[in-house]
DNA sequence: CATCCATGGCTAATCAGATTAGCTTTATGG
DNA sequence: CCATAAAGCTAATCTGATTAGCCATGGATG
C-alpha cells in the first residue's frame, strides 16, 4: 500500500473544496477520506476527527475571507470602500457557500485560537472601512457589529434560497448598500 | 402496553421544547422519544421521519414568530412601530433559540407549503411597518430583504456567541434600530 | 355484549457515519 | 543496513435514523 503522503494541511484543503462542491453539511469524514484515496480511519492521523476538522476548515474560510475583504479595500475610501468591499464580501460566499458556511457557527477554542485571529482580521478590515467613514470609536463596535450582521444576514439568505420573493437580488444588494452608506453619513 | 395517546401536534411542540433546551441540533429522534415516553421507531406513526420533523418545527416557530411581530406592531407607527418590532424579534430568538434556528435554513416545499404562508405574515408585518415609514412599493422588496438580514444577522451572532468583542449587545441593538431608522428617512 | 380492525406501540434488524484499537508497511536518519 | 516513528489499513464499536413486521388497544359495529 503506497503512501498517500498526506499532511493535516492537504485533508483540510480537500475539505474546503468539498464543501463548496456537496455542501457543508456533506463533508463527512468518509467522502473526504474517498476523495484523497485513503480510508476513514486514515484521516485521524492528520486531524483530529470531525470537529477538529471543521474548526481547522473555518479557520481557512476566515483567513481566506479576511484576505479578500483587505484586498478589496485596499486604496479606497469612504462609500467607494464599503461597496468594494461588500461586493467582494458577497463574492466570496457565493463562490464559496461551504467554506463560508463553515465559519459561521464556528466558536473559538481559547484566546489562542487562530479562528480568532482571522476573525480579528475581518474586523479590523471592516473597523477600517468605517473609521474612513467618520465613525466615531464609541460607536465604532457597535457600527462593525451592524456591518456584520446586514452582510452576513444577506449573505445567509441568499445561500439558502430565503429569496423566493421576485426582484432581482443584485438590485436588493445595491440598494443595501446604499442604504447603509446613508446610515453611516453624520446625521 | 398503555397507549401515550400522542399526535404529530404534540410530538411537534415536544420538539420545539427541545431545542430550545438542547440547542436544535440536539434534537435527535432517541432523545425526543425519550421525553415522550416512548421508542424512537413509535414516532413514526406521527412525523415522516427526523426531515419531516424539522420541518414541522420550522413551520411552527415561523408561525409563532409572525404572531409575535405582528402583536408587536399594533397600534403603532413609524420608529415607534420599527422599534417595537425589533425589540419583539430580538426577544423572541433569546427566548427560543432552538425554534428559531430551526426556521433558519428551512427550505419550502411547494407552493402550498404551510411554511411559505408562515414566512409570508412575517413579510407582510415587516411591510406594513415599512409602509409606514413611506417606503415605496418599488423599493419595498428591497427594503423588507435588508430589514430581514440585519435582523437574521444579529439574531444569529448574538446567539451563536459571535459577539465576544466587548461592549454591551443592548447597546449594539440600539445602535442598530437607530441606524435602520436613519437609513430608511427620505434622503 | 362480542368482535373487528385500524392504529399506535414495540422489538429486532439494517444502514450510515464517526471513532478506536491494534496490526503492518514505509521511508528515513543514523 | 537497520531501528523506529509515521502513515495506512482492517476490524470492531457506538450512536442515531430508519424499516420490517409483530401485537395489543379500544372505539365502532353487529
Amino acid at each position: 500500500m503506497p503512501r498517500a503522503g498526506l499532511t493535516g494541511v492537504d485533508v483540510v484543503a480537500s475539505a474546503a473544496g468539498l464543501a463548496d462542491e456537496v455542501g457543508y453539511a456533506g463533508v463527512t469524514m468518509g467522502l473526504l477520506a474517498d476523495r484523497l484515496g485513503v480510508r476513514p480511519p486514515s484521516l485521524y492521523k492528520h486531524v483530529d476527527g470531525l470537529a477538529d476538522l471543521q474548526h481547522r476548515l473555518a479557520t481557512l474560510a476566515m483567513t481566506e475571507f479576511g484576505d479578500v475583504l483587505r484586498d478589496a479595500v485596499q486604496g479606497r475610501a469612504g462609500l467607494d470602500a464599503l461597496t468594494a468591499m461588500l461586493i467582494a464580501a458577497r463574492a466570496y460566499v457565493t463562490a464559496h457557500p461551504g467554506r463560508y458556511t463553515a465559519t459561521t457557527g464556528a466558536e473559538f477554542d481559547g484566546s489562542d485560537d487562530p479562528l480568532l485571529a482571522a476573525s480579528s482580521r475581518v474586523i479590523n478590515t471592516i473597523a477600517a472601512v468605517l473609521r474612513g467613514y467618520g465613525v466615531s470609536d464609541e460607536e465604532m463596535n457597535h457600527a462593525i457589529r451592524t456591518i456584520r450582521c446586514t452582510l452576513h444576514g444577506f449573505a445567509m439568505l441568499e445561500a439558502s434560497g430565503g429569496f423566493q420573493w421576485d426582484a432581482d437580488p443584485d438590485e436588493s444588494f445595491d440598494w443595501m448598500i446604499r442604504f447603509i452608506d446613508r446610515g453611516l453619513r453624520p446625521a
